[in-house]
DNA sequence: CGTTCTTTGACTAATTCTGACTATAATTAT
DNA sequence: ATAATTATAGTCAGAATTAGTCAAAGAACG
């Protein structure tokens, strides 16, 4: 698993980094030149080892003084269930269908009753009204989808 | 919030005071020469960081004695601000105004920490990726005005 | 072999920094 | 009073400084 190529080093040393403290931040073009590659290289790192299946948040700012956060949470025991309805709502998303979700998130405690308000508020078919109800329904599966992923972890 | 950048350290210099003082009158060019940038840079740091959306009100005067004063405003005291910042929105937010405003609510008590991770992933720049930046942020303030209506009916 | 993963770089996007030019208010000179 | 001068702050566009995307080329794997 390990040195077989120059991702996979990148990937252990920032690891290592993140063992110890937690949250790191980086600067792309140091980590880049570091190891002589190409700074979107890091990009590629980072999407495909340090996603929020296994339990990594990344930020990132462009721009002086710009950098990539990436910090370790903790995963929930739940999971299961989110990634069974993240499967379920695949590349669109009807309000009807995503009442249900919201509705399956407050009988399995995962969220509060005002905090399912204000998702419904957000997934409400007047707010995202865009003249494309293919659009729209995509456009609400994202904001779903989105919101389980946050159910992963604990802040 | 780090201090790589100047513009970060102004900003957090100028909190400090306002801390304090909940209201603040400053010199632009004494603020510039303090910190060596040109002044117009601390037009940035407010038109960036001490915006309505942000929690605060800035105004100024020129000429001779001018000075720029910038105060912090408690949605508590001035449900308006609501009204506000809905007009601020019109019909377009960026991901940066967006978190602007979540961050300001939650000072203000209005919403939790975990209702404004939510109301972020939902307005986050990924999830909005739609192709037409001018079509996400229409979107996003379709979304952020649905919070705020939904609060203001629950105060 | 074909498929998947890695590497590369050209192009794009976001944020900060800078300075020339503009606008406004107070003070001083006529 | 009025005009000229001085002292502030504002605007805007371009340069500089980061990071992101995407697709094609190359390498590894089965």
């Amino acid at each position: 698993m390990q040195g077989k190529n120059i991702s996979d080093i990148i990937e252990k040393y920032l690891k290592e980094m993140i063992a110890e403290d937690e949250r790191v931040e980086i600067s792309r073009s140091d980590i880049a030149s570091h190891f002589d590659v190409v700074p979107s290289q890091i990009n590629y790192v980072i999407k495909t080892r340090f996603t929020i299946q296994n339990g990594y948040v990344v930020e990132s700012k462009r721009g002086g003084g710009g950098y990539i956060r990436i910090e370790k949470v903790k995963l929930l025991d739940n999971i299961d269930i989110l990634d069974t309805l993240i499967n379920a709502i695949g590349d669109g998303l009807t309000q009807r269908e995503g009442k249900a979700i919201i509705n399956t998130l407050v009988l399995n405690d995962l969220i509060t009753d005002n905090e399912a308000d204000l998702v419904l508020a957000s997934i409400n078919k007047q707010t995202l009204s865009v003249g494309n109800k293919l659009l729209e329904n995509e456009i609400r599966a994202n904001i779903m989808v989105a919101i389980l992923d946050h159910l992963r972890y604990k802040s």
